[in-house]
Order: structure tokens, then C-alpha cells, then sequence
DNA sequence: GGACCCGATGTTAACGATCACATCACGACG
DNA sequence: CGTCGTGATGTGATCGTTAACATCGGGTCC
């Protein structure tokens, strides 16, 4: 009952062990009969290959790490889902690495850990692409939804469109203060991009957004940072009717806030969030939210990979994902 | 810039190949000091192990496959998380494979799929154990949260005492006609566990639980299950002032669904769930939910793979974690 | 009709590690 | 004082696959 090989399949075929691999990693130069020979003689004996010996022979693995803060939040967790199965349709196996820090980011995408992988694709937290820069890495990398950073290929959401579009929505629906709440962690340019399409939102209506109403709190939990954001600016006595949030998480803790400080949603103030995740559309009342073409962000992610991996020598590329709309009550129109 | 090998670890520390093998697998009869001057070796020219010379020459590739049936459910994205946490925590990587149907689940078990992989941990959706049976799977396999079945090692999580604690906090808080929302899929063991937690509760307090009550929408999604069992509920014009959920999933689509029929949470209706899964806490109100211990479960599932890739060979076990409630305002005692 | 080319297949040698076994030195013990 | 046991290390083979190159046969081209 050992498991069969290559010669196995060679044997039985009455080929040789290369002609057999050759079949298998679909290399031009094969007969047909000889293929079809051989493909009956694999199914005959169940053979399957061994990654290892493949491995060991051609250095590469066929998998591809996938690198995420956590799991716990429906984001990560839907782009990590999304990712998998993206690259499970081109063949690859991935291999998930929860990297909570900055260490084990950097860890995770230098080849420290993870030693086996052709590629990374990463959903960075912290990356600031400093450590890239300075320590090489030795294979692809891929980042989604990051800042554009020189040697890595990078995918970046429709930020700037999702953020005009939702304003534009609350100003449309006669919102007039509106509120925006960062995660704590917006220092690099991505939320840069979230809040210019807060403003020209703005500026398209002849408006100019109030600076005291963009906060965010200091929580390393994205939700428990809205809370404590929206409870900062009632507590402060801000007035507001709409709050923007920069995703579903901070906005799902928004949502509470608001809630347990009285204010009724969207008949006082109209709430919004970014991502589209699962849990939008199950929130009470359901959430307003911008969905990011996860479909298209992972589908890029992977092309730019695979490009490299196919030898692609070339500095580090951007591509631009799309972003819209999805209205739910948390914004509906005051009766 | 070749990537160093053993070879260039032994020629630097003065030794053979084997012995810096030997040194990093940490056998026994090595002499410290030459321990120390391999690792300061490997250490020097930056040795890394190839995992798939390793993987080819030791028949082991150090992986374990993590079965689930997607990730946007928070409670497979959590558990999963945990699962690689505790398998990085002993050494092994993890491959994640995402099973949503029956077919792709049985494949990943019966290693056509994730051919590579030294064992398996899979949180089942269908899983009948039917397979597994008929076809003798030819490495461990761990499974978290299903029915106990012949071959293979299952963890089970503390359901009849969790549904019973959260049950009798009901009743002890006043509530009297409790509803019970199971999802679509329950038809096994486990399910049948939390009924009887269910019933337990209430004739420990001399009730017996309305069969009126119990029900499950008809949904794939679990959310949308709950949703639309509360709604029949409602519109079937049942009463009730308690609604016991299968899980958070299940709890989030009632709560919807009694918001939307202007029953409130919990003054009208008290309403618990069951995984204390991250959403648990940020729903409005905060569900009251029961913990399944999940780093217990984690930590159980990984222990039992180990021993069996240790070489124990016994007919499959069962190990139960607890489970402990986790009140929140939504079932708060009415004022 | 001979040189040439190219498609199809086979041969040999890695790839980088571990395993089973051999070897060696040294102290203990009868 | 020789034998043996044991701890420490080295030797050679081996894992299953693919890469580089060789080979072979038959058709094409001039």
C-alpha cells in the first residue's frame, strides 16, 4: 500500500518517468496517444504528486502566503476567504499567516518565517513599507490595500471614489454636519485618499467640512475606536446628523455609540460605513456601506503575482479597483 | 546569493551535514559545544531549512490542513484563526482549505485535495462521517464540533451545559415561553445535544418547552435562517418572550427580524446566541451569548492530531471542552 | 539522396534534507 | 588488560520529482 509514483505510473504506462511528468505539467512535445496512455495509467493507480519531491526539483513550492492582521474581522477574514479561492482556481495552495504585529509583518513577508512560499500577498496593517525597502525580499509581494510602495506591486481600492460617493449620498439626502471617524492607525496615504473624496464630496456642494468633526479614537480594536470616537464628540457636545465611518468595523462601534447615548439611527444622525462586509447588511438598522470589488481586488492581486512569478522584472506596479455605493437604511431619507 | 544549504552550515562549523541536522531537530547525543558552534553557524550565513528536501527525505511536511466551509462566518473565521495560532505555536504551518459544499469537504479529507498536508483538523458542515468510513482517510483527522464517529478524534464543545446555563438564565429572569431557533442544518448529534439542554433547563424549573416554539428557517445563510424563523414565528402569531438561538449567526438575523416587527430587545423579547463570536459584544443591544472556550477546542483538536502523528493508534476519541455564559443586555431582566 | 531539423522520448544527475547504519573514542568493569 | 557499552559523529543511500541534455526516427528541403 505504498503510495504511488512516478515510475509507478512509468510502468504501468510503459513510458518513462519524465514522459510522465511531462504529461502532468502539460509540456508541448507529448503525442496524444502517449498522454492519454499515461492519464489513464495516473487514474489506474491513484498516483498523486508529491509536493515535496516536485518541490525539492523544480524550488518552487506552489503555494503562496497569504499574510493578514487577524481573522476576527470580517474584512480580513473575507479577503483572506476571497484570496484563497482566487488562487485555489489558478492552482496554488495558500498558506495563512496571522501576523498581529509590525515584527510579525515584517517577519512574514522576509522570508523569516513562511520560508516556503513563491509569493506573499499581504493586507497590511502597519506596513509602511520601510522594511521592504531596506531588506529585499527574495520573491514576490503583492499588497492589498496599502500605500503604493516602490518594489512591491500594490492594489488599491476605489477609496477616493467609495468616500465621494457616500458623502455625496448623505448631502444629497439633506445631511449637512457630517461627521468623519478614522481608525486610529490612518497615518499613510490610503486614508489620505478616504478623506479627499470626504472633502470634494464636500466641495462639489459648495460645502466645507467642519475639522471638529473628524475624530478617531485610540483603540487598537477598530469597533471599540468608533465607539469611543462618536462618544468623544457627544461628550464634547459636538452636533452632528451624519457620521462617515472609514470602515464597518469603526462603524458598527459608532453605531452602539450612538445608540447608547440616545441618538436614534438614521432619524438623528445617518450612519454610514466602508467595505460592504457581511455584517452591513445584518446590523440594526442595516448599514450604508461602499463595496471594494473584492472579486476584482483579489482577482488582481493574483495576475500581478502570477506575472512576477513568471519572471516580470519591473518596479513595483499599482492597479486601481473600483468601489460603489450599497444604500441601506442606516441612511435612509428623514420622513 | 545561493540560498544557503546544510552543507555550508557543516563546512563553516567544522562538522558533517547530519550532525547540523541533528543539532536542529534537537536529538539526543550531541555535544553542547557542538551544538553551539552549528547554531552560531546557521546563524552566520543565515541558514534556513527547505522545507522540501525536509518534507522528501522525512516523509513529514511539518503542514496540517484547516477544513472550514468559509471564513465570512465570523465563527469559522475565529475558530480558524485560533487553530493556526495553536498550530504556529507547536511548530506546523497551516494550509486553509475552504469546503462549502459536501463533495469539496469530503475531497479535502481524502487528500485528493491538500495532497500535502501531515493531518487534518476540519470544522464540519455536513460531515456525516459516512465517508470517512468508507473511505479509511490515510492521515489523522480532528474534528471540531461535530458528531462524535468511529475513526476519527472529535472535540465537542459544551453545548448541553451551555444551552442549559443560557436557558435557565432565561427562565430565572422571568421569562416564561421561550422560543428555540435551531438553523437549517440540524440534524445530528450536536444539535440534538442542545436541545436537550434546552429541554433539560425547563424541567429543572418543573416547565416543559412549547414544540410550537421550536423552529428553523429554511436558509442556507444562517443569518437569514434566523431571520426568517422569527418572522414565521411572528406571522403564524405565536407568543413568546425569549428566543434561544442556535448560534450568533442564527441571533443576529432573529434580532433583526424582531426589530423590524417592533418588538424590542429585550424588554418585549430577551434574546441569547451561542460561539461568543466577536459580534456578539457590538450588536445592538450586545448579545448575550455562551463561550464555547474556543482556545480549549483549539488547543484540544491540536493535541489529539499530535498524538496520532506521534504514532497512536486507537479507534477515535472524543474530548468535551465547557462553556460558560456570557449575559449581555440582551436578556436583561425587564424593569 | 543526403544533410538537416524537429518532434517525441529517454538518460543522467541533481535538488536538500533525513535515515539506517557504521565508526570512533573513551571510560568502566570483571 | 581486554572487552564491552555508550555517547558523539560521519558515511552512503534514499526520498520523488524535474532540469539539462542526449538520442532516435522520420519527414523536408534543396
Amino acid at each position: 500500500m505504498r503510495r504511488p509514483t512516478l515510475d509507478d505510473v512509468a510502468a504501468l504506462a510503459g513510458v518513462s518517468a519524465k514522459t510522465v511528468s511531462n504529461v502532468l505539467l502539460e509540456r508541448p512535445h507529448v503525442a496524444t496517444a502517449t498522454r492519454d496512455r499515461v492519464l489513464e495509467a495516473v487514474e489506474t493507480v491513484g498516483y498523486r504528486v508529491n509536493r515535496a519531491g516536485r518541490g525539492l526539483a523544480s524550488g518552487r513550492s506552489g503555494r503562496i502566503a497569504i499574510v493578514v492582521p487577524n481573522l476576527h474581522q470580517p474584512y480580513f477574514a473575507e479577503t483572506a476567504e476571497r484570496l484563497i479561492l482566487e488562487l485555489a482556481a489558478r492552482g496554488f495552495t495558500s498558506t495563512l499567516r496571522i501576523a498581529p504585529d509590525a515584527a510579525s509583518e515584517r517577519d512574514a513577508v522576509l522570508t523569516r518565517t513562511t520560508a516556503d512560499a513563491d509569493g506573499v500577498i499581504i493586507c497590511p496593517h502597519y506596513f509602511v513599507a520601510d522594511f521592504v525597502d531596506t531588506a529585499l525580499p527574495d520573491r514576490p509581494i503583492v499588497q492589498l490595500g496599502g500605500a503604493p510602495a516602490g518594489v512591491v506591486d500594490t492594489v488599491v481600492m476605489g477609496e477616493r471614489e467609495g468616500f465621494e460617493a457616500v458623502t455625496r449620498h448623505l448631502l444629497d439626502t439633506g445631511r449637512r454636519r457630517l461627521a468623519l471617524v478614522w481608525n486610529p492607525f490612518s497615518s499613510g496615504e490610503p486614508e489620505g485618499s478616504r478623506y479627499e473624496g470626504f472633502v470634494s464630496a464636500h466641495r462639489a456642494r459648495g460645502l466645507e467640512p467642519d475639522p471638529d468633526l473628524m475624530v478617531s479614537g485610540s483603540d487598537w480594536d477598530r469597533r471599540a475606536s468608533g465607539y469611543e470616537a462618536i462618544a468623544g464628540l457627544i461628550r464634547t457636545g459636538r452636533t452632528f446628523d451624519g457620521v462617515v465611518a472609514i470602515n464597518d468595523a469603526v462603524a458598527v462601534g459608532a453605531l452602539r455609540a450612538l445608540r447608547s447615548h440616545g441618538l436614534r439611527v438614521p432619524d438623528d444622525v445617518a450612519l454610514t460605513g466602508f467595505d460592504d462586509t457581511d455584517q452591513a447588511a445584518f446590523t440594526v438598522p442595516p448599514l450604508t456601506s461602499v463595496s471594494p470589488e473584492s472579486e476584482d481586488m483579489a482577482r488582481n492581486a493574483v495576475d500581478m503575482l502570477l506575472e512576477r512569478l513568471n519572471g516580470l522584472d519591473a518596479p513595483g506596479r499599482t492597479r486601481r479597483t473600483g468601489a460603489h455605493l450599497v444604500p441601506r437604511a442606516s441612511s435612509a431619507a428623514r420622513s
